[in-house]
This record gives structure tokens, C-alpha cells and sequence, in this order.
DNA sequence: TTCTTAATGCAAACGATTTGCAATTGCATT
DNA sequence: AATGCAATTGCAAATCGTTTGCATTAAGAA
């Protein structure tokens, strides 16, 4: 289901060079991730790799996550509601609008934006290490 | 310590009109809170209540941002890092700029910004709801 | 002052995530 | 292909922030 084009990075490679172990669990995690454009939870992958080989453990995908997060292959993301959800982090950096009604993640980008955000952290004599940009919407109803 | 010059608002006033008890405990977080312009964690109010009246409990302080929350008084975000932090919500709306070395959040606004995010909403065919704004920056040093 | 009920403190429950540990398994080595 | 060992796993228990059940206390109306 993973529609962009863009070069599909190769982890498995990277995680070799880094001396971390192809293992049954990681490669379908890996599969997985790659295989959605979602913005699946901790749980949501356990389960959809329970599918896949049912002795994989919630701990390995949280471990899992952890790896890859330190990694910078995917990205975690705290929006409202309680778990993580991920991302893979290919692709250009990008804000996000929720759908409050069905949890739907829409990727949107400013340069606008971002460029006001700069302006403001330097006036205040900041640099922006990171940032967070989350509209939370409702579909517009048609009229 | 709360420089805000604007009218104060009276919770208890509203609170009694709600139906609601000011009791001992509501009353010393309600000062605690009147009393700062940072953004403390349940904890922090706490330990500053605990200090005034030390049978309080944290399940108390708790159950009175709720309650605060609801009433509209309080804003509660959920900046990185565990735990929720709190303002009251006199004055007008605006986004947060994390020092992620000290943890000193500077409140500021931007009209463009806001009028971008409706027009990037408004394209996707949304409605924003609400919205976050954070900007996690480190203190730009001299040069 | 009495009375009713909301509010409290405590401890236990909670949901998401992390961790200790013994058993397993990649994989570099023979 | 067999060996060895550290990295990784699954499991259960622990952790962290927050919420909740319940018996007790105390607002505040009568």
C-alpha cells in the first residue's frame, strides 16, 4: 500500500552495518512499516504482526520502535489519546491534521510556517530544535 | 507573582454558581495557581499545596484540574514528557515555546501562522477543532 | 446546630510503556 | 554443517502518570 515512490530505504542494510541483528521479529516490523501509509500504534503493529508469526511479543514491538526511532527510521508522534503512533520516517519533514472523528492522519507542509516559526524563536532568542504542528479537525460538512 | 493586569477571574464566584463546593483544598490549589505564570505538573502543584496544607492528596489536586479543566478555567497540554502541565486560561489564546534544557515554556502568538493553519485546514476540506503549536528550541547562544 | 451530599484521602486499579531475567537465536566462527 | 556466545526474545513483573472505589469528612443549605 505504500504509494511513494521515493526510494524505499533499505534498514535491514543499515541495521547490518550498525551491527544489529536481522532478526524474524524485525523483519516484520519492517514489513509492516513499510507496507502501510497509516500512522499505526504499539498495539496496532503487535497485531498486525501477531498475524503474521502470533509468538511476536508487545515488548519486542516497543523495543522494536525504540530501535528504529533511534535509528531515524521512523518517527514517534504524541498526539491526543494515549498511545504513540508511528510513522516511517522516508520523505520530507511534514505537520500534521487529525481527523478528531476517525483518527485519520492527513501529512500537510508550510514553508510559510515554518519560516514564521523561525522568525519567532529567533526574536526570542531560540533555536527551534524540533517542533510540533497538529491541527486537530472535523471534515467540513458540504454547504 | 501573576503580572497578568487583566481582570483576574473570580472561580470562586463561578464555582459557587455552578454548585460547586469551594472547599479547603480547592481553595489553596485555586491560589497556587493564581499565584504563578509558569506551567506546573500535577506534581508540582502538589508539592506546593502540601507545603500550604500538607493532608492534600495528589488524587485531590487531580480531580480539581478536571474540574478546573472543565470549567474552562485551567488549559492543560501535554508537552513532551510525561507528565500534563497546567495554566489557567485568563488571557487570550496562544502556542508554547519549550526551553527543552530548563523546561521554561514562553507563550506567544501569531496571527499568520493561525490564518495559515485555517487556510491549509480549509483546503483539506477540515474545520479546525483545536490545534498545537510547540516549538522545542534551546537558547540560541551569542555570537 | 443538624442534615444531606459532595468532596476528600487512601489504596488499589488503570493503560501505556519499560525492564529483569532466563531461554532462544542470529550469525561469526570453525 | 556444527559450535559458541552475545544479542534478542517472550514473559511477567515493574514503572509512570493518572483515575477510581470506598469509607470518612466536611461544605453549606435548612
Amino acid at each position: 500500500m505504500n504509494q511513494h515512490a521515493n526510494q524505499k530505504p533499505d534498514y535491514e542494510r543499515e541495521m547490518r552495518r550498525a551491527g544489529v541483528r536481522i532478526t524474524r521479529p524485525r523483519k516484520i516490523i519492517l514489513q509492516i512499516l513499510g507496507d502501510t501509509d497509516d500512522h499505526p500504534d504499539a498495539m496496532e503493529i503487535f497485531q498486525r504482526a501477531s498475524a503474521i508469526d502470533s509468538s511476536i511479543s508487545l515488548s519486542t514491538v516497543y523495543r522494536t520502535m525504540k530501535l528504529l526511532e533511534g535509528m531515524g527510521a521512523i518517527h514517534r508522534h504524541a498526539f491526543d489519546g494515549g498511545r504513540a503512533r508511528f510513522e516511517q520516517a522516508s520523505g520530507e519533514h511534514h505537520d500534521h491534521l487529525i481527523d478528531i472523528d476517525t483518527g485519520d492522519v492527513i501529512e500537510f507542509h508550510s514553508t510559510k510556517i515554518e519560516a514564521l516559526q523561525e522568525e519567532i524563536a529567533r526574536e526570542l532568542g531560540y533555536d527551534i530544535m524540533h517542533h510540533r504542528l497538529e491541527l486537530y479537525c472535523r471534515k467540513r460538512r458540504k454547504g
